[in-house]
DNA sequence: TCTGGGGTCCTAGGACCC
DNA sequence: TCTGGGGTCCTAGGACCC
């Protein structure tokens, strides 16, 4: 048996955790650079307020329902994850962490009745971490799955479901005609794996809820729609195609991009957020120890202001060989930008993918020797091949990026950085618009909550 | 004025191989 | 007139997830 553990409204909840007075309010979270909601508590959701709806519209409910909007606060979030996973994680032999807010426990060869331990699994991370969540059971993912958000609607919507199902809800104890009532009562759309798209065809051809779907036959499905469909419905079955992944394995790409706080037009500034994503990237790379064997570098105007003139590009440059060398990659990314740039246009958002990742343990080895005349030279600039190509260069080179990635692990992000990064301020017009950020009280010394008697 | 930032998997089709 | 039967690898695009 699964069981997923979910925390309810997540960003909103942790929020909640250090600011009680926010309970029992309409609160959403803002996306970044406070763009639209991506979080809603259940307040906000009873105004109408959708996921990924932009804040200029929903603006007015701050006077006329007292709506409480803050910017997102991941290294809040991200802490608070990372306690509510380790509580969660000792209840069971093994789990597999899915999202920021939710995780798989498999408590294959767990005896006893799961219902009670994941009550207790519920109430242990609320006193222990304060985030609320609910747990879904069932004999496979995707039924643990709809099982969470079966729990969650009963809480959430009394009359929806069976009181007893709120909160912590156990689809594989139940006996047949009890579990097709609950299947009949929800909606096709809702399941794991069934997006707008298929949702839409599926309803089109009759199949409105889960028992409709469940009772279909999983070869006809893999005939009209998908495998993957094919999987879901073997899944809803009670037949385990989705196995838990406990070590997930090192990411094939990496993407650091964001929208700017306002538009961009200089060269010098999209290079200093260019330096930025990729150093990021890079950190990333070397945190997975990776390498990467190419790097995309993409710039965009907005697609939302009509009255701009558009552009849009990307290019991918090769490395000569896989790094994860930010100054390298850096170069790399700067001279994809140079080609790319084109001035006159109101740049809205740019970004970096590193991609061919590969383990740093594998290293395609390389005759060194240079040809000035080289028709087609590298894109990365020669005197930085010297550096990494002379001799003992490469093992150097290693030690700088760890000193560099223990610095700002110990001092802050951005504490030591490359110089075409720019400083903090006007060098960087680009950086994230987040007016309405709650303290780092978990991770940083200077923003600790204070507490007065 | 103002619209996020990541990821994965699968399939089809083309190029190429013997 | 008649033109095989396998493979692999790569890429683009679509669908999904949070």
């Amino acid at each position: 048996m699964y069981a997923l553990v979910d925390g309810n409204n997540f960003y909103v909840s942790c929020e909640r955790v250090f600011r009680p007075s926010l309970i029992g309010r309409p609160v959403i979270v803002l996306s970044n650079n406070d763009g639209c909601a991506v979080a809603r508590s259940d307040e906000a959701k009873a105004l109408g307020i959708k996921m990924g709806q932009p804040w200029f519209q929903c603006k007015a409910f701050e006077e006329s329902h007292s709506l409480v909007a803050l910017s997102a606060n991941f290294a809040l979030y991200g802490d608070l994850s990372d306690r509510m996973m380790a509580v969660a994680g000792s209840f069971a032999p093994r789990q597999e962490v899915y999202s920021i807010d939710e995780s798989f426990l498999d408590f294959t060869g767990v005896p006893g009745d799961l219902v009670p331990i994941c009550r207790e699994v519920r109430a242990r991370v609320l006193q222990w971490v304060g985030i609320p969540t609910c747990v879904g059971i069932g004999p496979t993912k995707t039924l643990a799955k709809l099982a969470n958000h079966i729990a969650k609607s009963a809480e959430r919507k009394p009359g929806s479901y069976p009181v007893a199902l709120a909160q912590v809800c156990h689809l594989g104890a139940m006996v047949k005609a009890e579990l097709d009532a609950v299947l009949a009562a929800t909606a096709v759309g809702e399941v794991w794996g069934v997006g707008r798209r298929i949702g839409a065809q599926l309803v089109e051809a009759g199949i409105k809820t889960v028992l409709d779907l469940v009772r279909l036959d999983a070869m006809t499905v893999r005939r009209r729609f998908s495998v993957v469909l094919e999987k879901t419905v073997r899944e809803l079955q009670g037949t385990p195609c989705i196995s838990l992944d406990d070590a997930p394995p090192p990411k094939q790409q990496l993407m650091v991009s964001r929208s700017f706080g306002q538009a961009v037009t200089k060269g010098v500034d999209l290079a200093s957020a260019v330096t930025e994503f990729t150093s990021r990237g890079a950190q990333k790379l070397r945190q997975q120890q990776s390498t990467a064997g190419a790097l995309v570098v993409f710039i965009r105007t907005s697609s939302f202001r009509a009255q701009d003139l558009q552009y849009s590009a990307s290019i991918t440059m090769p490395l000569r060989r896989p790094t994860s060398d930010t100054a390298l990659l850096v170069a790399a990314g700067l001279a994809g930008l140079r080609l790319i740039y084109r001035k006159g246009y109101r740049y809205a958002k740019a970004g970096v993918m590193l991609v061919d990742l590969q383990s740093q343990e594998v290293c395609q080895g390389e005759l060194d020797w240079f040809d000035e005349n080289d028709p087609l030279p590298s894109p990365i600039p020669a005197h930085e091949q010297t550096l990494v190509n002379a001799g003992q260069g490469g093992r150097d080179r290693t030690r700088l990026m760890a000193a560099m990635d223990e610095v700002n692990q110990r001092f802050g992000r951005g504490a030591m950085q490359l110089a075409s990064a720019g400083l903090e301020g006007e060098r960087r017009p680009w950086s994230m618009k987040q007016e309405r950020r709650t303290p780092r009280y978990t991770t940083h010394w200077e923003e600790m909550a204070v507490a007065r008697c």
